[in-house]
DNA sequence: AAGACGAAAGTGGTTGA
DNA sequence: TCAACAACTTTCGTCTT
């Protein structure tokens, strides 16, 4: 766990967990999440002289979010022209001009779309485990010529939404939209387009993992979160949750969480963060009070509700 | 007045002939 | 390629708190 975050500004708990996959921080006390966007301070070796040989790394890390795997020499940086002058700086126009020049136009592309990459996944905090595969996956796309046809933003987005849910981070296709101003449909094409074409397999994303986030931004207590992926698991088991969408699954979990721990959250709230309607809530809220049995706790809820 | 609930019609995507 | 279909949304009226 980084240094920088030792307690909980909202309720001042020192019981956090450190979810480095995610790069999550999240209060146990409180369900907070305090940092979405950590950055990995863990090494790559853990001993020095350990059976897998020496692990120590020279150099910049290899990364996929480079055009050319940060490998690459640019020449004619802003910096180094200042420093020139005259016939120095007329070579250096020459080389920059030959260093385009041999640029290929994957090259090209690709620089444009890290960039790209680089604005939609800090815009939605994503972790740097999730950068990272999302341009592995565009680089595989444009190897493979997948962009043709298509626009490079849709194709970025695509491949960012595929990284978030191989990674157990998922975002919803509306974020994604709205990050990246592309149509939620076609990212969703492009995805399943580029997913199929390049072998990637991807679980149905787990409603649970958007119980963290949603909680989070409800502001629900630790306990009722805890609880709503208690029930969760028991609509699962009841095979209520195949063929659903996750959001709305999880969306009404928490909802009835809610209730039963006194924190009540009115549909609406729960449905915009979530993403879905007050009517999907509704029809997941009834098929999991009728599979579950919850009907009595919710009514012992109101009777004490009653009586004060 | 606001929230919860339910019915009915509409939308976009999947599937199977 | 088209039609049937399931999930979800939108809209609206009614009931509850």
């Amino acid at each position: 766990m980084p240094e920088l975050v030792k307690k909980c500004p909202e309720c001042g708990g020192i019981n956090l967990s450190w979810n480095k996959e995610r790069g999550e921080i999240i209060c146990k006390d409180c369900g907070l999440v305090i940092e979405e966007k950590m950055v990995d301070f863990t090494q790559e070796w853990r001993e020095f002289d350990s059976e897998d040989g020496d692990r120590r790394r020279a150099g910049a890390p290899m990364t996929y979010t480079q055009y050319d795997h940060g490998l690459g020499t640019e020449v004619g940086q802003k910096a180094d022209l200042f420093k020139l002058g005259g016939r120095d700086r007329n070579k250096f126009f020459r080389l920059r001009k030959w260093q385009y020049r041999i640029s290929t136009a994957i090259e090209r592309n690709l620089k444009l779309a890290l960039a790209e990459l680089k604005r939609v996944s800090s815009y939605l905090k994503l972790p740097k485990s999730v950068e990272e595969e999302s341009a592995r996956i565009y680089t595989l796309a444009v190897q493979k010529g997948l962009v043709r046809g298509r626009s490079m933003e849709s194709v970025v987005a695509g491949a960012l939404y595929a990284a978030c849910r191989r990674h157990d981070v998922p975002r919803t296709l509306d974020e994604l939209s709205e990050a990246s101003g592309i149509e939620k449909k076609e990212i969703g094409r492009t995805y399943r387009f580029v997913t199929r074409e390049l072998g990637i397999t991807i679980l149905p994303s787990n409603p649970a993992d958007y119980i963290a986030r949603f909680a989070s931004s409800l502001k629900l207590s630790a306990e009722t979160q805890s609880n709503s992926i208690e029930i969760l698991e028991q609509a699962q088991k009841a095979e209520l949750t195949s063929g659903r969408g996750p959001t709305g699954i999880a969306a009404a979990a928490l909802y009835v969480s809610a209730l039963l721990h006194g924190e009540k959250r009115t549909q609406r709230e729960v449905a915009d963060v979530a993403g879905v309607t007050e009517v999907t809530i509704r029809n997941r809220y009834k098929e999991l009070l009728d599979e579950l049995k919850l009907e009595k706790e919710i009514k012992k809820k109101k009777k004490s509700r009653k009586k004060r």
